[in-house]
DNA sequence: CTTTGCATGTAACATGTTACATGATTCA
DNA sequence: TGAATCATGTAACATGTTACATGCAAAG
């Protein structure tokens, strides 16, 4: 069971935040996790028709979604478990990894647009964390911690491009045969 | 056709190396791309009747798989294209985000928990730079990178933890940046 | 009156894991 | 002899994406 759906969890979450219609809680969940976590409908509208048979959450008049108060309890305890050690497969590292067989011009080109990404990525976060501050939710010092992470890993990211280019540079080692 | 599997690119990638049984072919990425790459055998074999059926491998007498010409192409062609961007899932930002409704006694064991497993793997990565080290192959250069890579992010993760302790166990201290 | 956004849903497909079946060889 | 490791493979399952079909409502 080592793989249980964690969509459940993200839409048991938003639905905690606010009730939405099907919709909304892919538009909240874009909004507010973009950068961390994605959902499709594919897998919502499944999911909520699944929460509703297990009464987890209600359709109310209009339609939307509101979570129970099993449905609190449930997203309490899923919480509480270990988070899922997603099985790592990070595509940047396989071709850096492989590189020799890339070629030192397209390996240093790939490390440019690395550094690129995370850069725009710190002026987003930048952006989202005035954003929290602004609105002054009970939430928001949870929301600022993710946003946070952020921040450190894009520019670990940036510090690490740094390093490596260099690596790359020197003709010394990085001589393919 | 944006999820192209990468599975074909670790496994021409591993037999670029050095041929291999399937078996080999998993023991090998476990090995050196362990730490952000995975697969298991119901991909492998899969892979490798595939890629066999393509001649971008082909099995010696003693049942090892050798990358044929071909398939050096073929590696390289994959290399060059841009990683995949893995739709983001990080489980632990979401327990972060949620955090309200998990209280903060739990939020802060998910703190420690998580930077203690960044600190093995700090310790873990250091054996694997001096053992790349040691070996001194022309690769060195691309797998010392991607250790790095996890050198870096796992002290991002630390430091991260370092200030999210702090906010979390004074919520009104909000201010820092 | 047409485009855009809101809203729901499904089917086909792609990808990947886990558990199992099977057998050979190596080594203590 | 018995355990561990090497080795190959498949079937069932889980998960998730993409493309499509459908329709309503608001805005320009």
């Amino acid at each position: 069971m080592s793989r249980r759906s964690q969509t459940r969890l993200s839409v048991l979450g938003a639905l905690a935040t606010e009730p939405a219609t099907g919709y909304g809680v892919r538009r909240a969940i874009i909004e507010t996790l973009g950068h961390f976590w994605h959902e499709s409908f594919g897998q919502i509208y499944p999911t909520l028709a699944a929460l509703e048979e297990d009464e987890l959450v209600e359709r109310d008049a209009d339609g939307r979604f509101t979570i129970t108060k099993r449905g609190r309890d449930e997203l309490a305890s899923m919480l509480a478990e270990e988070p899922e050690a997603t099985p790592p497969r990070n595509g940047l590292l396989l071709r850096i990894f492989f590189a020799q067989h890339l070629g030192r011009k397209r390996a240093l080109e790939l490390l440019e647009s690395t550094a690129d990404a995370a850069k725009k990525k710190l002026a987003e976060f930048d952006a989202i964390e005035r954003a929290i501050d602004e609105e002054a939710r009970p939430e928001a010092p949870f929301w600022r911690a993710t946003v946070r992470y952020g921040v450190f890993h894009a520019r670990a990211t940036i510090a690490w491009v740094e390093e490596t280019r260099a690596l790359f540079e020197k003709p010394r080692a990085a001589k393919s045969r």
